[in-house]
DNA sequence: TATTGTTATACTCTATAACTATA
DNA sequence: TATAGTTATAGAGTATAACAATA
């Protein structure tokens, strides 16, 4: 390190940038060791949670709640999670994580928590700094830390 | 802000995804906007550097050559990008920005970067702080700054 | 022999529109 | 009328395998 660093905003975007398929990339591939798409692996990650609608996942995913009958459609086929009608409401139907889809839910994330090793290169005062900055920056509504 | 905050890194491993998310999200809309899947929004980004061969353009998104293919024809079709022999091997074909194209992306850009409205809340010496620490957690090789 | 780019194929994701059964 | 979920459809991304042209 010579000096006072300089960084622009636009390079702070290119490094998010790559951060971001660094990020992704690394969850793509523990997924699909688990033999499962990202879609399918983030469906797994919002349901460790609880059960939660179709449209509530297909609003969690971004994306029409039609996709969604597929991607729940092809989870179920190997049971990583099942349809459940709702007591209260008899057009919804809430989807729930099975055992093996916990199981499969849990690997995926162990790998993701181990190739996230440049985390453990920061010390814990700079995982604290990171975080505050990052909810300052992507987050409107602070969370209590 | 109430003593000293505690961040594990699994609360760290949450709030990056939450946030690379929304720095995808807001990605995508910006090239949907511009009529573009982020795939392709990505590869006129990766070519505001220069001209790329097909394979060269494949290995920096991460995908297979022969998906670039059908990339590159729509962005071809659509005249953001144009395909040039390589002068020095005959397999070869670079493909360059067009006017139209560059144009383009700067468009996208410019929106991403007005997006990244939560950067403008922090300080000068914040964005170097935050620009350090992702590149010590997601670059196995720093770059200079 | 190896590499570059393309084609063919099959599967998944995605949005839109139309449908049903509920509310 | 409005909402939850599904189906049908079409376009796009993705990997694998096979191919022609070139190195």
């Amino acid at each position: 390190m010579t000096g006072t660093p300089h960084v622009d905003t636009a390079q702070l975007m290119e490094l998010l940038s790559v951060s971001l398929a660094a990020y992704y990339g690394d969850f793509t591939v523990a997924a699909a060791n688990e033999n499962l798409t990202a879609s399918q692996g983030k469906t797994l990650n919002v349901l460790r949670r609880g059960p939660a609608s179709m449209s509530a996942l297909a609003t969690t995913l971004t994306c029409d709640a039609s996709n969604m009958t597929g991607i729940v459609d092809r989870l179920e086929r190997r049971g990583l999670v099942r349809r459940e009608p709702s007591p209260s409401d008899r057009r919804v139907k809430n989807v729930i994580l099975t055992d093996e889809g916990e199981r499969v839910i849990d690997v995926i994330r162990r790998k993701m928590h181990n190739t996230l090793a440049g985390l453990n290169r920061l010390s814990e005062q700079e995982q604290n700094t990171l975080y505050a900055l990052l909810e300052r920056t992507f987050t409107s509504q602070p969370a209590a830390v």
